[in-house]
RNA sequence: GCGGUCAUGGUCUAGUUUGGUUAUGACAUGGGCUUCCCAAGCCUAUAACCCGGGUUCAAAUCCCGGUGACCGCACCA
């Protein structure tokens, strides 16, 4: 088994226009932020797609697509805001700075807490002496350091942000989208969408972003219900490979329930979806799990948390965070908005706040990961490159070529390819030896290239090459549409 | 954010120590010739010294500042 490394992907994706560092051109650049090319956003709108399909479609979702600037009290009521600044000082001699609190508490054993106020926090500095532990320096003042980027809305420059999540909006929408969609618990919503955190140490491309791409379910559910889930019969021989941390094992949803490794039906049944999902990404499931967090590991709001990790070059990959948030969400934004979020829950009667389940997937990570677990050198074959995505994922699904650019083959190539470029993405190729243009399109994962030599001028027959196998058949051009559709796994 | 290493065409790189002609080579890419089937060959073209300042007759090369990348630490709602 080859196994590609990060260098590769990386040199893959500058070259061939998958992905490559934003405002290049301009020596300011700022670090995490890069842009998609025109493979990698036909890669990741298929990715998206594939979502759709596999989650949102499959599972009755409803989806939206919310405003990426919200106002203050939605950070308020969310705990970004207050709470989640981490207190920092700085030593005013080598400039190096710490967490407050936490070096505090390590070096004196008094509690000090993140939301202590500045001056609180310097007032325990200066009673314990505490000086820095590189150089001896002096601390200078405290300050807070938030993730979010503020941004001034009209001329008063009102204070907003834009969002680090994009559950948020799901969240304030939940009531309206309740009432006017007909909702019944348990009633899951979906986004796909961006974020913005103002990272300290943005690194490895699209693996840690200022401004990233979410794609996150928020089920709502009533607490009382977790293990009423008739849907759950459709995976309950789906495996799971649940970690601790250290070893890893492979059980049945339902085996995962009885032997209580997964708290309940609910959570399961969205775990072995994801799986399911990830599955048909062309990732290598048998290289992932779900590692559930320990008590200190968690965030804030989560009871219970399962992070799904897949494993690449530079480590296990942290895919999706699968956070059970009970009502922590809701009954903030009920708070600060002084509006009732409870609903009836028609199967009991009941009026309930839900309790939120959550699927917060990276898709730029993913996009990642997909690359890399598809990544192959052909060792057999002049060692080409071969990126062996799903056709379904694939920035181009078929390559049409003609032979040679005499005796009309060239005309004929791109008559097809303009039946058929409406429907599918291809690529028209002349140019070059025929060896030559393979390669170039297994390298950016085309699964199928279309040749059009002197047969078909005469019976209307193409080949058509298999990526992986390099293996052709010869097929009418009539049929072409269909087989293309099947190999897309359409009807 | 701290420390270390580094920055030359699309990609990889020579040249920097010791400043001095037109900045080396490969791959990739465009055009042409050839060729009905797997990176062939021939001709040809395009293309780079991270940014700003300084020293100097002269800077890719030396000095200062900035930015970015990689590796560790810290952080990661």
């Amino acid at each position: 088994m080859m196994v590609a490394n990060y260098d590769e992907v990386m040199k893959l994706a500058l070259e061939r226009g998958f992905y490559f560092p934003s405002c290049e051109i301009y020596s300011d650049a700022p670090a995490g932020f890069w842009e998609y090319g025109p493979r990698g956003v036909h890669m990741k709108n298929k990715f998206i797609e594939l979502w759709r399909r596999e989650l949102v479609r499959r599972d009755g979702m409803l989806e939206i697509d919310g405003c990426q600037i919200m106002s203050k009290s939605v950070f308020v009521a969310s705990g970004h805001i207050g709470n989640f600044t981490d207190p920092v000082v700085k030593c005013t001699k080598c400039g190096s700075s710490f967490r407050a609190d936490r070096y505090i508490t390590e070096k004196t054993g008094e509690s000090a807490l993140e939301r202590m106020a500045e001056q609180e926090i310097k007032a325990l500095i200066k009673k314990h002496n505490l000086r820095c532990p590189n150089c001896n320096g002096e601390f200078g003042e405290v300050s807070r350091f938030n993730m979010m980027f503020p941004i001034g809305i009209g001329p008063a420059a009102e204070e907003a942000y834009l969002r680090p999540e994009t559950c948020q909006t799901i969240f304030v929408d939940f009531a309206r989208l309740f009432k006017t969609m007909r909702g019944r618990l348990p009633l899951s919503i979906a986004q796909v969408g961006k974020s913005f955190r103002n990272e300290i140490a943005p690194r490895q491309s699209l693996l840690r972003l200022r401004e990233f791409y979410q794609a996150e379910i928020e089920v709502f559910c009533n607490p009382d219900r977790l293990n009423e889930m008739p849907k759950f019969e459709e995976v309950k021989n789906t495996v799971l490979r649940l970690s601790d941390g250290s070893s890893i094992i492979d059980v049945t949803a339902e085996e995962a329930i009885s032997k209580g490794l997964t708290p309940n039906k609910l959570i399961t049944y969205y775990l072995a979806l994801l799986v399911e999902f990830y599955d048909k990404t062309g990732i290598d499931v048998k290289r992932s799990r779900f590692r559930n967090l320990s008590v200190d590991e968690k965030a804030f709001y989560a009871s219970v948390a399962f992070d799904f990790e897949v494993e690449t070059s530079v480590g296990w990959l942290e895919l999706v965070a699968c956070n059970y948030r009970s009502d922590y969400d809701l009954k903030g934004h009920a708070i600060t908005s002084k509006q009732n979020l409870e609903v009836l829950d028609s199967a009991t009667q009941s009026k309930v706040l839900p309790h939120v389940f959550e699927l917060s997937m990276g898709i730029d990570r993913s996009i990642y990961a997909i690359l890399e677990h598809c990544y192959y050198e052909d060792r057999e074959h002049e060692d080409r490159v071969v990126l062996r995505l799903k056709p379904y994922l694939a920035p181009i699904l078929v390559g049409i070529l003609p032979l040679m650019t005499k005796d009309g083959l060239d005309q004929k190539a791109r008559q097809i390819n303009s039946e058929l470029k409406y429907d599918f993405d291809t690529f028209y190729d002349e140019s070059g030896s025929i060896g030559r243009r393979y390669r170039r399109l297994e390298e950016i994962g085309t699964p199928f290239a279309i040749t059009i030599d002197k047969a078909t001028m005469q019976d209307d027959t193409v080949t058509i090459r298999h990526r992986d196998t390099m293996q052709q058949e010869r097929i009418n051009i009539s049929g072409l549409p269909q087989y293309l559709h099947r190999a897309l796994g359409r009807r």
